[in-house]
DNA sequence: GCCAGGATCGTCT
DNA sequence: GACGATCCTGGCG
C-alpha cells in the first residue's frame, strides 16, 4: 500500500471483534493511515474514546438501531464517521462482534506522513495543532461522511490501521470529553507526556 | 495566555 | 424544534 506500512502489519478483523474496552486502549500507539484524493497521510494513535451500547448513556447507540447507529451494531473493523456541531466529522472504528454496539472515538495523532498535505487541508499550523483533536485529525487526514461505514480491514481500503512494533508508552485513562451523562466512567485513553493529544 | 461566543446541520423527540 | 463525542476567532491583558 505504501512504504510506510511495508513492515507493519494491517490490524484484521480479529483486533476489533473484541470488548470495546480492550481495543480502545490497544490503539493506541497504532498507526492511523489514509489514502484519500491521491494523498497519502499517517499519523500515530495518541488518544481514544471507548463508547459502549448497552449501559452507556453517552453512545449515540444507547437508545437502540436507527438508521445513523446500525454501523455501530454492524461488522467490527468498520468506520464509523458522524456529523458533530454543524461543522465537524468525527471518526470512530466498530468494535465489539455482529450485533453488539460498540466504537471507539479516534480523538488524537501524531502526524507522522504527509504532513504537508494536512497543512494545506488545515492551513498553516504548528504540528501539535493538526490532529489534536477528532475533528482536527479528520480534516487533516481528509475523512469525510463519505468514509462512513467503509471498512479498514481490506488491502484497498481507504483507510487502515496499522501496528508497526514500535514499543508504546504508558497509558493512562480519564473522564470522556465533551459529553453530558456517563461522566463517571473512566473511558478516554491517552498517551502519557504527549504532546499530540487533545488536552494536557 | 485565557476565556467567551459563534458557527451550522444531521439526527432524533 | 432542540441539541450536540467541537473548533476557531477576537478581545483582553
Amino acid at each position: 500500500m505504501l512504504g510506510l506500512t511495508e513492515t507493519s502489519r494491517r490490524l484484521n478483523q480479529e483486533f476489533f471483534a473484541r470488548d470495546t474496552l480492550a481495543v480502545a486502549p490497544d490503539l493506541i500507539n497504532k498507526l492511523l493511515v489514509t489514502v484519500i484524493d491521491g494523498a497519502v497521510t499517517a499519523g500515530r494513535i495518541v488518544e481514544t474514546e471507548a463508547y459502549s451500547g448497552i449501559g452507556d448513556s453517552a453512545s449515540h447507540a444507547f437508545r437502540g438501531i436507527t438508521p445513523r447507529t446500525a454501523v455501530m451494531f454492524g461488522e467490527p473493523g468498520r468506520a464509523y464517521v458522524y456529523f458533530s456541531y454543524g461543522m465537524h466529522n468525527l471518526f470512530n472504528i466498530v468494535t465489539e462482534r455482529s450485533g453488539t454496539a460498540g466504537a471507539v472515538l479516534i480523538r488524537a495523532v501524531e502526524p507522522i506522513q504527509g504532513i504537508e498535505v494536512m497543512r494545506t487541508r488545515r492551513g498553516r499550523r504548528t504540528n501539535r495543532e493538526l490532529c489534536s483533536g477528532p475533528g482536527k485529525l479528520t480534516s487533516a487526514l481528509g475523512i469525510t461522511l463519505l468514509n462512513n461505514k467503509e471498512s479498514l480491514l481490506e488491502p484497498d481500503s481507504a483507510i487502515g490501521v496499522f501496528d508497526d512494533g514500535r514499543p508504546c508508552g504508558e497509558v493512562l485513562t480519564g473522564p470522556r470529553v465533551g459529553i453530558s451523562s456517563a461522566t463517571e466512567l473512566p473511558w478516554r485513553f491517552f498517551l502519557r507526556d504527549c504532546a499530540f493529544i487533545s488536552r494536557p
